[in-house]
DNA sequence: CGTCAGTTTGACACGAATCAAAGTGAGTGG
DNA sequence: CCACTCACTTTGATTCGTGTCAAACTGACG
């Protein structure tokens, strides 16, 4: 797993006994639902999810997607409540943690406690470059920047290896994190398809040409440097 | 200052090592900014502050907004180089930390470490509801969720004890900040006037009726626990 | 008195939402 | 094997919200 961090040999035993055991998960499956007090933290195996909050009439917003190595319900771990849900676009694995031990953890595992607020600034980062996209770019520019920044996810966590990528997700989960209608979503993407950016199939998207997204979008990609694996 | 952690006294002398001194911002003054690779991490202790992004062509986008107890540099100190820049919307006092002294921090006092997590956590919260409301609210609903919230974000930090509010902001920075123009965020805050909510002063905003606005914005408001004051 | 940043207003243009309808393909049951 | 359904994608017509352009007003400041 390039770029990750390694654990050093006294941090393994506390990884593997804070761990109580894994969970899997299918396609559309709500993993955390808001409101909800979970006794457990979650760290993302395998598969793609994503993280989303509604309005009590319905809309829904996307926030951020979750790829391997991604923590989910750290917020209600510290904090107390969750005020989002996490929801499966594919087969999901996960590593179950108990919360009541964060203490623990950070009291003799202090390179695990950094790693915990290094995860954390890292959402920030992303959510701030989310936010700029809604609040400042147009719907086609919004549109080539989501699918350049979840490639580029992608590739900084050992997916697509090789060239091609298909990000499973609908054209319904674009609109809801792009915060445009599902009809003006699919004429965007169209255009996008029609410049030979990307291709869409059944229900996933195939990146094409990840240069002429970020270029589009005017956006120089995410910087990261080495990343732990709790 | 209500709902504040207290320091044990072991962390109280680290505490006063890690600060190197203080720090006077004007209005308008440049705190952080996007690209630099600054050797310290802040605290507010007085004033209110914006964080933001551009975009190349100069559209511009505030994330959040920093009070008193806020973190200033977080994610530069623990990923690197600053993503964003942090402005000043009134004179500040800024309480300035080493930040090579992280990993003593995280080592030597992980209550203290627990509670950089905390405020990291507790800003992606923020992010969250930011994110969800330029996404799926609109310009009305958006605008009264923004002035709500900075309410009772000033209320949570102890500023306006009797009742009384005024914002330190102008309507370009509010338009900047819920990704409308400069002209329709004025027509906006005109009606969330004329019905009462707020009133508009020179370079400032009166809150005058805050659950009006919640209401309006069919936001319940933060949930906030204990907070810690670094 | 002039300048300048900030606020206000009206007219018009454009991007995105909504409405409506049809096409596609996977999965299901007859 | 064939209808049938259902989730998802696609397209066109129309409406509505927001951006853009233009101009004037206000108050602070030099």
């Amino acid at each position: 797993m390039p770029g990750f961090r390694e654990f050093s040999p006294a941090e393994l035993p506390f990884v593997a006994s804070f761990k109580t055991g894994e969970l899997l998960a299918d396609t559309g499956a709500t993993v955390l639902a808001e409101g909800v007090n979970s006794a457990h933290l979650y760290t993302l195996l395998s598969g793609w999810a994503f993280r989303y909050k509604t309005l009590p009439d319905g809309r829904r917003q996307i926030l951020n997607y979750l790829l391997p190595g991604d923590l989910l319900g750290l917020q209600g771990s510290v904090i107390g409540e969750m005020e989002h849900s996490v929801e499966a676009l594919s087969p999901l694995v996960l590593c179950v943690f108990q919360r009541n031990r964060m203490d623990e953890l950070f009291s003799n595992h202090p390179g695990l406690g950094f790693d915990l607020t290094w995860l954390a600034a890292s959402e920030e980062r992303m959510l701030d470059e989310h936010l700029l996209s809604l609040g400042r770019r147009t719907a086609m520019e919004r549109a080539a920047y989501l699918i350049a920044f979840l490639h580029q996810r992608a590739v900084s966590v050992g997916l697509s290896p090789t060239k091609q990528l298909f990000i499973p997700i609908t054209q319904q989960h674009v609109a809801d994190t792009l915060g445009l209608s599902i009809v003006h979503t699919n004429k965007t993407l169209r255009k996008l398809a029609d410049r030979q950016l990307i291709r869409w199939l059944d229900r996933s998207c195939e990146v094409l040409d990840v240069e002429g997204l970020m270029a589009l979008a005017d956006w120089d990609g995410l910087r990261e440097n080495r990343r732990p694996f709790i």
